[in-house]
DNA sequence: CTGAAAGCGCTTACAG
DNA sequence: CTGAAAGCGCTTACAG
């Protein structure tokens, strides 16, 4: 019943040639014939099988995205990147997830073997990464999002500017005039967290630093502990808004007003940020752009491009609402 | 250089047609041989090329899901539940976006046309609903996942308990001895507003309704406009968490106490639930058993059960935190 | 500019 | 229990 390459043939009275060839742009086609066939073709509403499709090219004009979890905050800005952009190059996309544990990997594992997609982009892996790294080496274009600031010489990538989102951090509540800032920072193993460290530092000094976790516990922690502790500043710089959340609750129970007493200054941008109260000034990472980078980098993969390691940086931007 | 069923079925001494019967566990293969094939195939990592098998199946192994925007605050929760059940499934999943318009859709509804899946699990699309209806009739298996308390009765759907959980609001609020409630509601066009209205109505009387949009900005103005009025409430039941957070703004704005002056109560849930300050007690909208739930029902559609237009129910659950 | 034919890599009656 | 052959619906040299 559906309509085939046959059907739309016979009825335009050409060969399935000649209608492939109008399909896909091909060469000359007359153009008196090419206007017949695609009047035939919508008459019938005649869309190619892409099963068949792909067997017969080798590709599926289908990209993948492999990550951990979609559930965490940023994810879904990534993912709209990637699909926005996937869809107007006229691809799908396959989402596969690895939060299921080895059996979620198998399963993805297979599909890339059963070149169900063309290319794969890939939120840092942690475990995974040498699978991934396999993956590439046996021919399957690859770009990682790198959210971690890791740097992964052997693998494409695009990556934002971690050190200058702390140089951005440093200028705003230096320009404010706060010269005594506490950092909170995530685990010091993450690339990220040294960069913006080190940007930071690099404009505002000294400074005191905690580290911690990424959860707002930690910055209720840190900044519980130092007022506890009887230090007294004027700015926190936390390395994501949860982190800074923590430090605007544990502020307020402290009897500490923000921005009068102490400005705080969040990472990351998430949805939250806006609902803090009070909203929190922060240093936004572009997620949906980094996934739009990174969907473009793959399709020009596709399209013959070389993929360079080198990665592309999406640059961080400083978004000031009332936290400092 | 690939390994095709040729190279296992050569390897193997059997025929293509043996070495697929194994690989499809169909009529039965002498064990021995099976063995045999099966070692071939591991030792050479044989994964059939999905796109041949879709050709000759007919079928993709393959759903999509279908939603507006993925950036939604609940919406990574749903995707969850869908990709988690799909993957057990050993089905892909594949993802499109309306939200780039008209150019969206008709991406999407090529790739209907195209048969790149074989089921569709559908976020209410407003909008394109008889788009998608029409594919339903066309024979696409499709099942909606209602997060507004829409009847659809012509599709499968799943949906969740919103009188139940107007009414689990209430009963918390009434237990704790409030008795002068004000609800801030969603538009009165859908069906969910409705609904929690008529459940909490139904446990808890008289009620003051302020109705407005499912903003933060929303509650805000809500209850500011309430305060201002002079009317004293002593509880607040918002139908979404950013309304609740708008309203516990506007309290602390206007010197009032949470939950001692006034207790509140949100619904959905959201991530942003837990850092509100105090701490959201809201009525929770399961959305990953959603996901689930039609990931399931679409499966088994698949499978050859009938897909009824019953709209399986998942209920809602009451999470209990600072605010009241 | 156009078409006949082979081929992509599987599955599935049909025979045996 | 097993295999030869046709077929799924396209694309792509190769001829003309």
């Amino acid at each position: 019943m559906p309509v085939t390459i046959s059907d739309v043939a016979r009825q335009a009275q050409v060969s399935k040639t000649t209608v492939s060839r109008v399909l896909n742009a091909g060469p000359e086609v007359d153009p008196a014939t090419a206007a017949r066939v695609r009047e035939v073709i919508s008459q019938l509403g005649y869309v190619p099988r892409s099963g068949a499709v792909q067997l017969a090219r080798g590709a599926s004009r289908t990209i993948a995205m492999f990550t951990p979890s979609v559930t965490w905050p940023w994810m879904g800005e990534v993912l709209q990147g990637v699909a926005d952009t996937v869809e107007e190059a006229g691809y799908g996309l396959m989402l596969f997830t690895s939060g299921g544990g080895p059996a979620s990997v198998a399963h993805f594992t297979a599909q890339v073997s059963a070149r169900a997609f063309d290319g794969l982009a890939v939120i840092v892996p942690e475990r995974s990464l040498p699978a991934v790294a396999e993956m590439r080496r046996r021919g399957m274009p690859v770009v990682l999002i790198d959210d971690h600031g890791h740097r992964r010489p052997q693998l494409p990538s695009v990556a934002t500017t971690n050190f200058e989102g702390g140089v951005q951090a440093a200028t705003h509540l230096a320009t404010a005039g706060r010269g005594r800032p506490l950092v909170v920072t995530g685990p010091g193993r993450f690339g990220c967290v040294r960069q913006r460290l080190r940007g930071f530092a690099s404009v505002l000094e000294p400074v005191l630093v905690a580290e911690g976790e990424f959860t707002e516990q930690a910055g209720v922690d840190a900044v519980t502990r130092a007022l506890a502790a009887g230090i007294e500043v004027d700015s926190i710089f936390a390395h994501n808004d949860q982190i800074a959340a923590g430090a605007l609750r544990a502020l307020r129970a402290g009897g500490r007003t923000v921005p009068g007493d102490v400005a705080v200054v969040g990472f990351d941008d998430l949805p939250m940020a806006r609902h803090t109260d009070p909203a929190l000034t922060t240093v936004r990472q572009p997620m949906r752009a980094m996934g739009r980078a990174a969907a473009s980098l793959l399709l020009a993969g596709l399209g013959g491009a070389a993929l360079v390691d080198e990665p592309l940086v999406v640059p961080t931007e400083l978004v000031v609402r009332e936290s400092a």
